[in-house]
DNA sequence: CTCAAGTCTCCGAAC
DNA sequence: GAGACTTGAG
């Protein structure tokens, strides 16, 4: 961020008012008042990291030990640069000391500490999505809850959210009434054991029992409260009803918390937070000091223009004024392009054509998008561009199969009560383990209560092996425990390097033959050259330690040479940045806003404020772009543009034609059918930048589903819709399967029953949800 | 029990 | 269109 002057030394060991002169009058008054409640509403890009830094180098200042404050951010990297920026204000060895970081690696830190007292031993995994997904699919396998009718996704959301409104399973059995509800009930119920018995936290866990351990005992609230003297809360807007009240109680005392937010910056709805938290602050705390930052450093006129364009047609939001003395800079860019490769080669185009005319760097880029899946069409086009790039987030180095698998490893040497891990890697490489003899080793294990470990401990007991798989599993357990214990004697560097050397993994991948199996060897390789460097830069490694920092790893912190690349991520990974020249790709209905907010008022305000989120990531340059079709699950559709750029005026926008390179991208043999293949519309869209995409939006046109080529109504067909047949009258989709002329649904009809239809035949008419 | 080919699901954002 | 999961032959 631009704005931050870094302090000279003699400025440094001035008074505190030198420390706060560089600030403007508002940010000032942010820092100064440092006891008692502070509501700091911070629009975008006003400085609001600044104000932070300087808040917390003050309280340094002012004499508050570093380690009685605890600062709670959205990312570890956030933190980080926090933690660096106090160090050039007040000195490394008081920054170092500031707690620092997300609530999850704050917490799992004091859990760690702690873990005796709730049950856990202080080596617990934790699990992250993917994993409580595969526990959650095996718990309802095992309760016999059919994943057709309700897929596990759903129900781990349904777990997820109820732990987040911190209802206990008992609680959820009591209120549930639907047979949704009540299913989820039972399995919350058995998944909450499982993870008991893994020895195990998700995500949500971790902030479920550092509140459990706040109320275990007034002697350890008191404590804590004690040590976290000072609070203060980034991104306020976004946290969650758990994190709200672990905040709640650790403040209640002293009421020295400052929370900082912006609700039209809310996104993360979707995964539990409560804009409510924000909104009511001054009721939670009655004397709020509240403090307005509204001056815009980052944007340029038009594009913070344009944002408040945007933000406005949302209906709940707090009043504020964002203003900016920055110039008018350049008019927001608008390109149609005919699909996601022309658009990722007019992205490419404009990067090449701005780094020689106006001497930016690579690093001045941001591509942003609303799904991950959208970065691969940019990927091709960089690669082939020889422009230096790194993807955020998405499929991300740790979560690779082969990555998972090392690690799950890893976790099983430090917790081998870990049963989630234990099955990844048991039989990967094969070692003669199947699922039979696994299932009949797992109900073994169930029926005593003990993990998977501690029953192949004692094979001999479980009844119903094979001699092969006994001896194989026995060797198993051995072998992990071999090096265990020798985890107390030796480096954890040589040990790990030892162990998955001895698992076979990376020779297993070293004799594969395949295009990915040298990338997944090489992965392989770099965790355990991860593990030597960690074991490296810290005083006392452990392996526990090291698991913990990579399960909490946020991926931004991947990107290291952020100097000479390109970033790309999506829109939500972006929130906290900013970029000279920001691409946004992608503007189509059905994709941004996605199709489910289309007709949810409250989730296409969250998707408002992600677009303003975007927009104002922007410091000089922005470029918006949507394409005319798009695959998307394999199938082609005719999105149309977004009805988010019909918001902003007119007068902002230009409208670009296409690129020659993009141009000239296009394969001819793409041309000739496009008109033909377009539905609705521009008939006459030319190549040429002469129409509009005014001409292209028709933003209350009534679109019915018969309107539509038959082609793309079999795609819109989701399961939960409420369709109507000729024959067999009116009913819901359960699910839907196949893909082309094969693609069919299965219906319930009322009277009728259960049918599967070939969508190819049946003239399905789409009456809504 | 293992492997290869076939089938199904996914593509909604992430600590 | 890829990756995960299932299925059927050795």
């Amino acid at each position: 961020m631009k704005n931050v002057r870094l302090v000279s030394r003699s400025e440094r060991k001035g008074k505190s008012q030198g420390l706060l002169a560089g600030l403007n009058p508002k940010q000032r008054e942010a820092c100064n008042k440092i006891d008692g409640p502070m509501l700091i509403l911070a629009g975008a890009g006003s400085g609001k990291t600044r104000a932070l830094t300087y808040r917390l180098a003050y309280l340094i200042e002012q004499g508050v030990p570093a380690s009685n404050i605890l600062a709670l951010t959205f990312t570890n990297k956030a933190a980080r640069e926090m933690k660096a920026r106090i160090a050039d204000l007040v000195g490394a060895e008081q920054a170092q000391r500031v707690w620092a970081g997300t609530f999850h690696s704050i917490f799992a830190r004091i859990l760690r500490r702690e873990a005796e007292l709730l049950g856990y031993t202080r080596s617990f995994s934790i699990h992250d999505g993917e994993d409580s997904l595969n526990q959650i699919r095996a718990v309802m396998t095992d309760l016999g809850i059919s994943q057709q009718d309700f897929t596990p996704q759903a129900v781990r959301g349904a777990v997820s959210k109820a732990k987040n409104s911190l209802l206990s399973w008992q609680e959820y059995q009591r209120q549930a009434d639907s047979v949704f509800e009540q299913q989820v009930g039972l399995v919350y119920k058995e998944y909450v054991n499982r993870m008991r018995r893994s020895n195990a936290m998700d995500f949500d866990d971790i902030l479920l029992n550092m509140i459990a351990l706040l109320r275990s005992d007034p002697a350890i609230l008191a404590r804590y409260s004690r040590q976290f003297h000072y609070i203060l809360v980034d991104e306020y807007q976004d946290t969650n009803h758990a994190q709200y009240m672990s905040i709640q109680m650790l403040a209640k005392e002293h009421r020295n918390i400052c929370v900082v937010g912006d609700d039209a910056q809310s996104i993360y709805r979707w995964r539990g937070a409560d804009i409510r938290n924000i909104l009511q602050f001054e009721k939670d705390f009655t004397d709020t000091s509240v403090v307005r930052l509204e001056q815009n450093y980052r944007s340029t006129k038009t594009i913070l223009a344009a944002a408040n364009d945007v933000i406005q047609h949302n209906v709940r939001q707090l009043k504020k004024e964002l203003w900016t003395d920055n110039d008018a800079g350049d008019p927001v860019y608008l390109r149609r392009c005919y699909d996601d490769r022309e658009e990722a080669a007019a992205v490419v185009d404009t990067i090449k054509r701005e780094i020689s005319g106006k001497g930016l760097k690579y690093k001045d880029f941001a591509v942003l998008y609303r799904i991950n899946a959208q970065s691969q069409a940019l990927e091709d086009a960089f690669r082939r561009s020889n422009i230096p790039y790194v993807i955020i987030g998405g499929m991300s180095f740790y979560k690779r199969k082969e990555v998972k698998d090392a690690l799950a490893y890893l976790r099983l040497l430090v917790n081998p009560s870990d049963n989630e891990s234990f099955l990844r890697v048991v039989n990967e490489p094969a070692r003669g383990i199947g699922k039979t003899s696994l299932q009949r080793i797992a109900a073994y294990a169930n029926d005593r209560d003990l993990s998977l470990f501690d029953a192949c401990r004692s094979i001999e007991s479980v009844p119903n092996l094979q001699k092969r798989a006994r001896t194989a599993a026995l060797d198993f357990v051995s072998w992990v425990a071999r090096f265990t214990e020798t985890l107390a004697e030796m480096p954890m560097d040589e040990v790990v390097k030892n162990y998955l050397e001895a698992s076979g993994l990376p020779r297993m991948y070293q004799e594969a033959h395949g295009d990915d199996a040298f990338d997944r060897y090489n992965n392989v390789q770099r965790i355990l050259s991860h593990v030597t460097e960690y074991s490296r830069e810290n005083a006392e490694p452990t392996l526990t330690d090291y698991l913990q920092e990579v399960a909490l790893i946020d991926d931004a912190e991947d990107a290291q040479d952020q100097d000479k690349i390109v970033t790309m991520m999506t829109m939500h990974g972006a929130k906290g940045l900013e970029f000279p020249t920001v691409f946004i790709v992608g503007m189509e209905q059905g994709l941004f806003p996605l199709a489910r907010a289309e007709k949810e008022p409250e989730e296409l305000e969250e998707e408002r404020r992600l677009f303003y989120v975007a927009i104002t990531r922007a410091e000089q340059r922005l470029y918006l772009s949507y394409t005319q079709r798009r695959y998307r699950f394999g199938e082609l559709s005719y999105p149309q543009p977004s009805y988010f750029l019909g918001e902003i005026g007119k007068d902002k926008i230009e409208e670009l034609g296409r690129s020659q390179a993009a141009a000239s991208e296009r394969p001819s043999r793409g041309r000739g059918s496009r008109q033909a293949t377009r539905p609705s519309s521009t008939a006459s869209a030319g190549t040429t930048s002469k129409t509009s995409y005014f001409d292209d939006i028709k933003p209350d046109e009534d679109q019915t589903y018969s309107q539509i080529p038959e082609e793309q109504n079999r795609s819109r067909l989701r399961s939960g819709l409420r369709v109507h047949h000729s024959k067999f009258g009116e009913g819901k989709v359960l699910n839907v399967a196949g893909s082309g002329d094969q693609r069919r649904a299965r219906v319930r009809f009322a009277g009728v029953g259960e049918k599967t239809l070939m969508l190819k035949y049946a003239r399905l008419e789409v009456l809504g949800d």
